[in-house]
DNA sequence: CGGTCTACCTGAAAGC
DNA sequence: TGCTTTCAGGTAGACC
């Protein structure tokens, strides 16, 4: 599922009925989530929730013992609904407020992760993470000296969370199509002008999908139980065979460390 | 270290 | 129709 604009507009929209409310009580109906869950998730019972902040494609619900952290790996999606809402096959986690309302997460395939930190500590899957995209610490110069004398390809060195954070495999197929940059071309051997255009152009894809309530293919639903928007204007992903937006020639598809990516041969190079 | 590959899990879709 | 195979938006950790 989700990329991180749907990871923010999550946040956006849980973040009314959450802020300010306290917890009631916490129910973790499968513990088997990508990391099992910690008993310490339970030290927040009780508490209020000061605040909702985003940290690559993690959640951090913040209370003063400390915070919880959700993360909706490919398949999660998060709802806010009345606490006598029956479960759905999936819902691993509720968290139950005293409002009457429970911020529920289902997952079908369980990549996602339900975790905790305490407070002034920083878990440690949060502490090797690059840089937010949308922040000015990622920049084109930035990344320009990191990429040279790199022979990874271009699209696997920005998905590489060291590099930046939160460019999955739909953003990074955009992206580099709106650059005109081949996905395949190695990192170091692209010049510091096309950085910038990359760079430019991930920003401006990510805020898009943002302000447009997030990219929405079969895996997400709005946080308070509408359907989600469909399809914005994705311009080659999943979309090998057809034409090219731009000059109408075939789509090609290739495979990169086992992931897609769709490009145009000529636009691209 | 840099880069590649597997593993985790379910379900939809495509292939036969 | 039904069984088998492939693929899916993530990413840590093992491996070479």
């Amino acid at each position: 599922m989700p990329e991180l604009p749907e990871v923010e507009v999550s946040r956006l929209g849980i973040s009314p009925f959450l802020i300010g409310n306290d917890i009631k009580k916490i129910h973790v109906y499968q513990a088997n989530l990508r990391w099992p869950v910690p008993e310490a998730v339970y030290l927040t019972e009780g508490l209020a929730i000061t605040s909702i902040y985003r940290r690559a494609k993690y959640l951090l619900l913040e209370t003063v013992m400390g915070s919880l952290i959700l993360h909706l790996g490919m398949s999660g999606k998060l709802r806010v609904v009345d606490r006598t809402t029956p479960r759905i096959k999936h819902d691993h986690v509720d968290i139950e407020l005293t409002t009457g309302k429970v911020l529920r997460l289902n997952d079908p395939r369980r990549f996602g992760a339900f975790l905790f930190q305490a407070p002034n500590e920083t878990h440690p899957l949060l502490t090797k993470l690059g840089p937010e995209p949308l922040t000015e610490k990622f920049n084109a110069n930035a990344i320009y000296q990191r990429s040279r004398g790199k022979q990874l390809a271009i699209k696997q060195f920005i998905m590489d969370n060291h590099v930046v954070v939160g460019v999955g495999n739909i953003y990074a197929n955009e992206a580099l199509f709106k650059a005109g940059i081949d996905p395949r071309r190695a990192a170091g051997n692209i010049s510091l002008a096309r950085y910038q255009k990359l760079v430019g152009h991930i920003k401006e894809t990510l805020h898009q999908a943002i302000a447009q309530g997030g990219t929405t293919l079969k895996d997400f639903a709005q946080t308070d139980g509408r359907p989600g928007y469909f399809a914005q204007q994705l311009l080659v992903y999943g979309k090998a065979g057809q034409p090219c937006p731009q000059c109408f020639r075939e789509l090609a598809e290739v495979r990169q460390n086992n992931r897609s990516s769709v490009y145009c041969r000529t636009c691209q190079k």
